[in-house]
RNA sequence: GACCCGUUCGUCUAUCGGUUAGGACUCCAGAUUUUCAUUCUGGCAAGAAGGGUUCGACUCCCUUACGGGUCGCCA
């Protein structure tokens, strides 16, 4: 592989980020946002984001880790430039791979007198200095190595011949040209470390940016089986990747306007690293789900309805022919995918069940009884059931009872459909026909 | 415990010394929708506390409190 001068001159002064996760559980959404931010920065600024799978901890990794983290990736639509099933000339993009690549640094380490053996283990000297990190995000911040009790010098290459997280983390950053590292405040301690590291590599660092971390509703650190932890579970629930993009995007950044729902599109046109706030943010998953219905609200009603469709079959409903106009008419009325089932069930076959508090209301209302058992009555006679013509007659049904169609609509539409809530109604009574209306208002009718 | 970082409505946030402290989610009320949802209008709700600096502080400094992070042969 030429690694000449020539490469070096282009990428100078181009930027490269990078998103380094391990392996060892599914992607969660701190990662996520992690590889948000670098993904942005890299797509703003024109330049190039790399995935590297930092997979040196042979115990923990599993193979179904990592495909978790390509299909979170994926489905967020976070492509990398160069990363596994991608190539690039920085590769490999496995840090298992890259043995080689670790033993010749390490040997400057050996070479420049910086590294000692402890038990088998071999620890790098740090100086004893303090170290200033110009971060980004965070400003200027030092840690004073004076203090060896609280700096004592770290291992970078175990005892069984393996190197350690700050070591090879290090290497790539450099052997891979990175430029930006953005990553959790959690790392923001482990900076003078890796400084101190490159220093010695007499090499160049990347500008560094450490964003605050996503904690839960209640504040505590979010982990693993917390609620909107995992990535891998929104598609599940039916959140589009655009809406989890934009959601994770503003907990930490803020576009500085009163703007909120973006496109991933809009977001690379407005994403700084100036705007990405220092305290951490609490995961608020019922704003998550507007957001959702923001963009839900924006996609086409085809689309729409094919995004439907395998939910609905997942919750055991056969497709009716007229799927597309039973999901054009709860398309605004649901905030997830995962929520279509619910809300078009009654639409599908006859084992919807009644919501008790909406049938209880009908049946205080004494007219009610009467009024539904006349409209049964009065269905055979309509010949035009388009969703408009429908409810004309409705009117006509209520004046000829002697009632208004106003206090109708409501048992109407628990009789139809057993609940309070709903598409409009017009829709239902087109969508379900007029035989299937009329059973229902006269077996409902007879249930009161 | 030591060392770092942080602290504006319940939550996400705007404000970069002078504002009736703005927006969004949630919630409540009203309008529209003959119904539901959407939409619109209005409302509730905040500068952790105490000291400074200043003519003036949410904005700058200090202290305390609280929250988070880091102190591994995990990453």
């Amino acid at each position: 592989m030429d690694r000449g001068d020539s490469r070096a001159y282009t990428t100078r002064m181009s930027v490269r980020t990078r998103f380094a996760p391990s392996p060892t559980g599914y992607l969660h959404v701190g990662g996520a946002r992690t590889a948000l931010f670098n993904w942005l920065f890299a797509r703003r600024m024109g330049g190039s984001f790399i995935l590297r799978v930092e997979d040196t901890d042979e115990a923990r990794n599993t193979d179904e880790a990592r495909q978790a983290i390509f299909d979170g990736m994926s489905w967020l639509g976070l492509d990398w430039d160069e990363g596994p099933a991608k190539g690039g000339d920085y590769g490999p993009y496995f840090q298992s791979e890259r043995r080689e690549i670790y033993d010749a640094w390490f040997q400057k380490l050996l070479e420049a007198g910086r590294v000692y053996e402890d038990g088998g283990a071999w620890r790098f000297r740090f100086e004893r200095k303090p170290v200033t990190m110009h971060d980004l995000v965070c400003g200027e911040v030092t840690i004073d190595y004076r203090d060896e009790s609280n700096t004592p010098d770290m291992v970078v290459k175990r005892s069984d011949g393996s190197y350690v997280f700050h070591f090879v983390n290090v290497v790539d950053d450099l052997e891979m040209e990175i430029s930006h590292v953005i990553r959790g405040e959690d790392h923001l301690m482990n900076t003078p470390k890796h400084l101190q590291l490159i220093e010695a590599f007499g090499g160049k660092a990347p500008q560094y940016a450490h964003i605050p971390l996503i904690l839960n509703p209640d504040g505590s650190k979010m982990s693993k089986r917390d609620a909107g932890a995992a990535v891998g579970d929104y598609p599940r629930q039916g959140f589009l990747p655009s809406a989890v993009v934009n959601f994770i995007a503003l907990l930490g950044w803020s576009s500085k306007t009163d703007e909120e729902i973006f496109t991933p599109e809009e977001l690379i046109g407005r994403f700084t690293l100036d705007n990405v706030n220092r305290a951490p943010a609490r995961f608020d998953f019922e704003k998550c789900k507007w957001v959702n219905q923001q963009h839900l609200l924006k996609v086409a009603a085809d689309d729409f309805a094919a995004a439907s469709k395998p939910f609905v079959e997942a919750a055991g409903l056969a497709i009716p022919e007229n799927f597309a106009a039973i999901a054009a008419a709860v398309k605004e009325k649901v905030r997830l995918l995962g929520e279509v089932p619910a809300a078009v069930d009654f639409l599908i076959g006859d084992g919807y069940s009644h919501d008790e508090e909406a049938v209880a209301k009908v049946r205080a209302n004494a007219a009610a009884k009467e009024l539904l058992g006349v409209l049964a009555g009065s269905f055979g006679s309509i010949d035009d059931w388009s969703a408009d013509a429908a409810k004309a007659a409705l009117n006509e049904v209520a004046k000829a009872a002697g009632a208004k169609p106003g206090p109708l609509m409501f048992p109407l539409r628990v009789a139809l459909s057993g609940r309070g809530h709903g598409p409009d109604i017009g829709d239902i009574l087109n969508l379900l026909g007029k035989d299937r209306c009329a059973a229902r208002v006269r077996k409902f009718a007879d249930m009161l």
